[in-house]
Parts: C-alpha cells; sequence; structure tokens
DNA sequence: AAACAGCGTTTCATATAATGAAACGTTTTT
DNA sequence: AAAAACGTTTCATTATATGAAACGCTGTTT
C-alpha cells in the first residue's frame, strides 16, 4: 500500500477500498467476508463499514449485509464531469434503441479507456448491458476504437505505449501495426466495427461525437448479438445512429 | 460531533462531510474554503482531499480547485436499491415528457422525505429543474403528498409527529388536520395537486404507482410554471400520465 | 440435547498515524 | 514593491486507529 506515498489518510483509503468491493457482481457483503478480501483485520473493517453505514454510504439490508446506500447515488448524481454531455445524449440515445432495437452506449474515452456514460439497452430479451459509469477495454471495443481513431496521433502512440493488446477473444486485434491500420480505415469510414473482438458473439458498430472544433469527444454505439447483426444492416443503422449523432453534437454546440 | 458515538472512525467521517459540501450550487472548492466551511484544520483539510483525489473521488480541474469525481459517478451508478424502479420509469417518463411538454418526475418516500429517482425534463425553455438523488419537503409536493396518501395510517401519523409543516409560501398546508382532509381527498381522486405550496409560480400535479399488492411503491409527477399549467388541463395530463404509470407498473410487476 | 462453527460485536493495552501551528514557496492582488 | 492569499511541507505531540482475544448470538451438526 506504499511506494511513494505522499502524504494520505489511510483510513479514507481503507473505506474507499472496501466501497471497491461492490464494483463487480457481487453488490452484498458481510464483515467477515470483506474483511477476508481486502486483509484488513475484522473489527477494523467492522468499525469503517459501521462508519459508512451510519451516514448512509452503506446500508444494511434485512439480513444484515451491507449494500451500496443512497448517500453515493446523490453524489453520484451531482458529479458535475460530462454532465453535460450525459444530458444531452439522453433522448438521441433512446431515438435510435426505440428503431435500432438494440443496445445503444455513449461513451468517452477517460484514462485510456472507454468509460459508459449512458446507455438505452435494447427492448428485446438478448441484449448486452453494461454498466453506466464502468470502463472498459479501448482497443477491442467498436466505442474505444473510433475514440481513438479520431483522436491526435501522439494520443495513440501514446496509448499503444501504456496499453498491451491482449487477446479477448480469437479475433482481437493484438499486433499494433495491424492495428494502426485499422484505426486509419476508421478514420477514413468515419465509423468503427467491432467483430466479436471483445467476446464472441457481440458485433458493435460506432459512430464518433464531435465538438464545433471538429474534435472527437464521445462516440455511440449499437450492439447486438452477432445473430441479430447483419452486415447488411450496417448502412441502415449508420444513417440511424448519425441522426442521434447530429442530434447530440447541436444540442452541445448551441446549448453549452 | 460526538453525543452517543459508537465507535466510528472519524478520519472516514470527516472525508464525507468534505464530500457533502459539494451538495449544493457549489461544486468547485479549494482546500482553505474548505476548511473554513468545515472548520477541519488547512493541513488535515489539504490532506484528505489530497487522499480523496488520489482515488478519483475528487479531481481538480485546471484552475486547481477540487471537483466530485468520476468514481463518485461509477459508484453511484452501482447502488442497488431502487434501481429497478429507476430503471423501469425511464421510458415512460421520457413519453409523458414528450406528450405534455412538461418536466416529469419519478421518486419514492425515504426517511420521510420525496427521493428524486429519475426525471425528464421539459423541452422548453422556462422549466423546473430538480437534482436526481436529491431529496425534498414531502409535505408540499405533489409527489410527496400523494406518497403519504397512500400510506398507512401509522406512518402518516408517524410523519406528523416528526415533520414540522413549515410554510414555504402563502399556500403551504401547515395545519394538520387541514393536511389529513387533504390527504384523504387525494386518495379518494387518486392523484394530488400542488398548487405553488412549495415554491410560487410552480404548480405539480401527481400519480400513485402501485406493486402488484396494491401498496404504493412510487409517485409520478409534471411540474411547470402557473403561466402554463391550466387547471383545463388536468384531464387530459392525467390520462397521460396514467398511462406512463400503466407502463412502470406492468414491467415492474412482470419482470422483476 | 450438547457441541460446534459461523456471524457481528466489544474490550483494552499498544503503537501508529492523524493532527495543527508555524514556516515555506508561489501566485495574485493591492 | 509590498501585501495577501493560495496550496504545501515540516515536526513534535497526542489522540486515535489497531488487532488479538473474548463475547453473545444464531443456526447447524453431532
Amino acid at each position: 500500500m506504499n511506494e511513494d506515498v505522499k502524504d494520505l489518510n489511510l483510513s479514507v483509503l481503507k473505506a474507499f477500498t472496501l466501497l471497491e468491493a461492490f464494483v463487480g457482481d457481487k453488490q452484498k457483503w458481510g464483515v467477515r467476508e470483506l474483511a477476508k478480501k481486502t486483509g484488513y483485520n475484522k473489527s477494523t473493517t467492522y468499525r469503517l463499514l459501521n462508519t459508512l453505514e451510519s451516514i448512509g454510504v452503506l446500508q444494511k439490508n434485512d439480513e444484515d449485509k451491507y449494500l451500496l446506500g443512497l448517500k453515493l447515488f446523490e453524489l453520484g448524481n451531482l458529479v458535475s464531469i460530462h454532465k453535460s454531455l450525459r444530458k444531452h445524449s439522453r433522448q438521441p440515445l433512446e431515438q435510435i434503441a426505440r428503431e435500432i432495437k438494440e443496445t445503444v452506449h455513449f461513451g468517452v474515452l477517460d484514462k485510456n479507456q472507454v468509460l459508459y456514460l449512458n446507455k438505452t439497452e435494447s427492448p428485446q430479451g438478448l441484449k448486452v448491458s453494461t454498466q453506466i459509469g464502468s470502463y472498459q477495454k479501448a482497443y477491442c471495443t467498436a466505442i474505444g476504437k473510433v475514440l481513438l481513431a479520431f483522436s491526435s496521433e501522439e494520443k495513440i502512440l501514446e496509448y499503444l505505449k501504456k496499453t498491451a493488446l491482449d487477446p479477448c477473444t480469437v479475433n482481437t486485434i493484438t499486433d499494433q501495426h495491424v492495428f494502426l491500420k485499422e484505426l486509419q480505415k476508421i478514420k477514413k469510414q468515419e465509423y468503427a466495427l467491432d467483430m466479436e473482438e471483445l467476446e464472441l458473439g457481440l458485433i458493435c458498430i460506432a459512430i464518433p461525437v464531435f465538438n464545433n472544433k471538429n474534435q472527437i469527444i464521445a462516440s455511440i454505439s449499437v450492439s447486438g448479438p452477432s445473430s441479430r447483426f447483419k452486415l447488411e444492416n450496417i448502412g441502415n443503422y449508420l444513417s440511424i445512429i448519425k441522426k442521434g449523432v447530429q442530434a447530440i453534437e447541436n444540442s452541445i454546440n448551441n446549448y453549452n
């Protein structure tokens, strides 16, 4: 827990390490479980959880397990970074989802990863479901590849320097030169495809969103199972998504 | 900072007291400002802010002020309490807002207050704008009065015992007996009005959302300026909102 | 029915880590 | 040029977080 530790408050770090455990599938935690996971002493864990509960950051359910509490919901909704983007993306995403009937995502590049700012889920039973606020690898998602393709050359090279192109499926692009070629192609055709590069059976298409200085600021993607997502639909999908992108670009550049 | 303090971690409490300062209009804070506001020592404040920044809970902007960071956005989106309600309310709210063109809210009763879980803002320039995740007084909002009106008698009496009906405007109901009569009326007519009881110039109408045991679980409201919100529209509004309520009730009771 | 194992919780001596006044180096204002 | 305001660092002091052990409780196993 060290290295070049400045002068950080250890209790606060521990408290948030405990909260970090709730990022993932497991939503309910007991004291001993969390103590085991984090390596903190049972007593310490107990007292920290107790503290967090007393202020609504955690909440106990009927079986006395801890859940993330509404104080975090409150604080999370106050985060001003990208707030305007989130707001203006909402209705266009709904519209796209209504027309295409697949899950639509809206994301930006943050810390060299895709950060999902908003989504609208497909009304169909079989669908992609991502967590808003979560991060995903950029190099094997359509949305991430678009965001990189329209970034500056320095940024792309810096990305490749810092990121290992580890395979997620057999289709993942793992060679840097092939990847750079892919980005060039994306920039030229103005959209990206993810042909089961992140997950087998999952296909995505993404389009860039620009500000009025023509810099990329976000991207919209549509994701669906390969069983439904046919290449002959791409032209149709592109025109529907582009309408949404237009709407977002207009409202961002005019109203904010 | 005491009374019957159990055994809480003071640093963690302080950290969240600092974060609490961001609840409100002021989004950007400096070290000394926050130290002054909270009463904590400058050094302590500095170190806590530093700690929170190191893990993304806070973030510095270009002028070196602290903002709420994306870690809180991530955690806030993971809060599972009422998650299903939030999700299923989204599309019906959009639909209502499209038809009525006023701001639509979706809320529940939490700690004797209205907790706003979702909203869709009016497309018009002059509009109501509330913060999702924030709390509002129940006794002078349409949404709160509906939620109370369909609660059990014990709950209502407990509410009145704990809550002072302080006036917000000249129209606020401040007499307990008048208020109880109002709740009875609301229960009978199955909707509530807020005739400028919270804020002058602001009118709202709200309808209950029930689960399949016929218990109230939430409420939808439409809010608009008195200049646009005419009593002759109420019948029309009610039928539009009821469609949305139906949609929510169906999806909640079937899919979850 | 008794023993056991799991849980959250409390105790208390110990040591660690949080604390704050003062001083520092910058930047902004006067 | 001086002063004020800012974030930051120092260091001796002391308050507080710590963890092993014991506790009481609940549900399961013997």
